[in-house]
DNA sequence: TAACGATAGTTGCACGTGCAACTATTTCTA
DNA sequence: TAGAAATAGTTGCACGTGCAACTATCGTTA
């Protein structure tokens, strides 16, 4: 009789290479951050990003396009605060809400993270096709897609 | 003129894509854990795992397979401990080495998370082919080559 | 319009992370 | 062989995370 439980094979599954790639470049982006003399965390910098994109967003649509939950977003927000990047002001229409804005700060420190993220990329996919690209990403929708399916069905 | 500065097309770079779906993977995983009454996260079953494959690894073999800090995975290890998952015995060739073991419990829950992650592969599987996963996989090695070889060059 | 329920944001808690400084031990070398 | 350098592990610190409970405000509805 062969055994029933049936082990996961890591090294075929596409899983853990996924996160290892992703540790990879996390530890990277947040070591050239230091590197460029930026006081700032690659998790800000997506927040920058965002209010770059569109300046005076609230905490909750903030919170969504991160994919964070709203207290960790406000905490980010809230050192972001301290060091001038942004500044939360209370929305006229709903009070219970605060619009966030880039600060003059804020909109020099991103930037300066610019050519930073754009070296990022650059090395990321130095050896990667574009059609390989176009390839990769639309695997990781069929993912992605896979996963909210099966979750909104829990 | 033209504006000199290029910025990065983030809906067309791989970074974002792998960032977000790690995201959800991990977030699923999480849940799924707690769903099946498993008291452990998804950082202690990697723990679980690596030690399965070669019990008795010391505190820096399996700081080095987890790709955390030595400091990150003794802290991982006193919380498996205290619930009776691993032990860690000194070693007697070298006194500040800890070779650590799966206890009896450690083993027990491990197994039970087997099916667990099977599910989560399956769900992350389901849509790709297996030519596409062999794709995806030789992307991302690629991927870690290019950055691994540009952080020793620094 | 008064009351109830939804919503935006904050806070406490437990978890996980890397770095730097520290202890104890081992190993290398002058 | 004595002293210096390397190594294994721990701890303090600052950062980031989600959940649950809480406050304040808004909206709906009885």
């Amino acid at each position: 009789m062969k055994k029933e439980l049936k082990s996961v094979d890591f090294e075929k599954s596409i899983g853990p290479w996924l996160g290892k790639t992703v540790k990879i470049v996390e530890y990277y982006m947040q070591e050239a951050f230091q590197n460029a003399g930026l006081d700032l965390t690659k998790e800000q910098m997506i927040v920058l990003k965002k209010l770059h994109d569109k300046d005076g967003l609230n905490q909750n649509e903030l919170a969504f396009l991160t994919y964070r939950d709203k207290s960790s977003l406000a905490r980010l927000l809230s050192k972001m605060e301290s060091k001038d990047y942004i500044i939360r002001k209370q929305s006229i229409e709903d009070k219970r809400s605060n619009e966030v804005f880039l600060t003059k700060e804020g909109r020099a420190v991103f930037k300066k993270t610019r050519p930073v993220i754009r070296a990022i990329m650059d090395v990321m996919e130095q050896d990667v096709s574009e059609q390989e690209k176009q390839l990769i990403i639309n695997i990781l929708k069929k993912v992605q897609f896979s996963f909210t399916a099966k979750v909104e069905s829990l």
